[in-house]
DNA sequence: TCAGACCCTCAACCACAGCTTGACCCTAGC
DNA sequence: GCTAGGGTCAAGCTGTGGTTGAGGGTCTGA
């Protein structure tokens, strides 16, 4: 059928501080490309989605004269923004399309900075999600590199080598923002074992209550178990949270 | 023990300048008035829906001997919160059925607009804040009379006896409501003092981090031992919460 | 004591978002 | 001119967030 080749005007998005179609010089990417760039940051993505997502007007990438896409390092940002609000902030795509257009949305690091940390994208029970190199992990966490490989050994952290680079995921990343944070004002060494030993006794304790549903043969079981056990997770969490904070004000009021 | 019950308004935590006329006359409500007295504020409500989210495991009004359902004010407020949650924030159930077990995102409507923060009411080490008698915190949380007095024989929490009533803060109305919810899952009784003493432990290490500061008698310098604290508490739940995930991961997949 | 308004459960059904798959064909670059 | 990687379109699939209807019980006031 001819494989319409329509040469249709790109779909002209109302906002963007467009990437300038000839200007920019070599650092325009195919579509498989950019797909294997972004798996690491976002491990669902597929070559098909990115395609949806232009289908759904949120992306506009150049073609080349043959009809094949080409992502400006612009179109890449907008992909990632787009994945990320869509992942951590669960903004279905109709809400992105809107931010993007009101230019909303910019802001990668910027919610940082004395505003908690964020919707904690994966910390799920469930899976792993994104790993990152050693190197990326201590730029953002500004953490010791000792301090890191003390981490390790203790068996805190493991890591995972990826193409030759060590790589932690975001729970490890986060565990060991953490442990720098409470460094900085005195807490460390051999305290932290009083936080580990604690974590793994609450592990053991919700382990033995759904141990039967987890090693269900039946799937629908095991998810529903997965599930109770993000729920206690959270509960949990926070009532210690309440409980240190009781004791505490003994000791401070 | 009567006296004080008579008529005063449900505990309206610092909410909603929507004063319901329907919501306002007795304490518990069917699920017909709820749904009508939430209408306004919430157009595409309805009592299927409202019943689809207690099969969600979102909701757990109490029952009449007949079975039909009651509402509790405390209940209408989570209700709201709910779908303001998702109506606002775009929120999916699941991740709103955690939030709610976390005991976050109880803050008013108010934190909208460029304002992500949304801390839940005073669960910060500084002052103990409002307290509440008994009945309320039973009816508000569900919990079992029973489960409330071995917490208090235990001494995780204290109350206090106001105009003849025993009242609990909100920490203690909330480490209520986590045991409550932990209890429905099986964790109970001894198994608490996993998290008893974890806590103790802790508040104990930071004590000792900060005494020094916390005993100065420069009242500057008092503060800021008190601010370091309440970031501390943060970051040490935060911790805790990292490494319980850790260890789950290993168990569950 | 009984009508009528209200509520209950449960299973089936529905609508839409957000992709995936497959058939079939074309382009780029060595 | 070969082949790996792209392109389109239509159909299909899965999960979420409900609605609908059948069949039946509860509550309240006259």
């Amino acid at each position: 059928m001819m494989a319409t080749r329509t040469q249709d005007p790109p779909i002209e998005l109302p906002d963007i501080p467009a990437p300038e179609p000839a200007a920019r010089g070599g650092k325009a990417m195919t579509i498989g490309a950019v797909c294997k760039a972004l798996k690491q940051e976002f491990a669902d993505i597929s070559i098909s989605k990115i395609r949806y997502l232009e289908d759904q007007k949120l992306l506009a990438p150049r073609r080349t004269p043959g009809g094949y896409r080409l992502y400006s390092p612009g179109d890449v940002a907008r992909l990632r923004t787009i994945l990320r609000l869509q992942r951590d902030e669960f903004l279905p795509l109709r809400v992105i399309r809107q931010e993007l257009a009101a230019g909303r949305a910019a802001a990668p690091a910027a919610a940082r900075k004395e505003g908690r940390p964020m919707r904690p994208a994966s910390m799920t029970v469930a899976e792993r999600g994104t790993v990152y190199p050693l190197e990326d992990v201590l730029e953002d966490t500004h953490a010791d590199p000792q301090l890191v490989r003390e981490l390790e050994e203790y068996g805190v952290i493991k890591g995972e080598v990826r193409a030759g680079v060590r790589c932690y995921d975001e729970t490890e990343r986060e565990i060991i923002r953490a442990v720098t944070e409470l460094a900085r004002h005195g807490v460390g060494g051999r305290n932290l074992r009083v936080f580990r030993t604690s974590a793994d006794r609450e592990a053991a304790l919700l382990q033995q209550i759904l141990a039967p549903s987890l090693r269900s043969r039946n799937p629908e079981k095991r998810k529903e178990a997965i599930e109770t056990l993000e729920n206690l997770v959270a509960v949990a969490t926070h009532l210690k949270h309440l409980l240190l904070i009781r004791d505490l004000r003994k000791i401070a009021g």
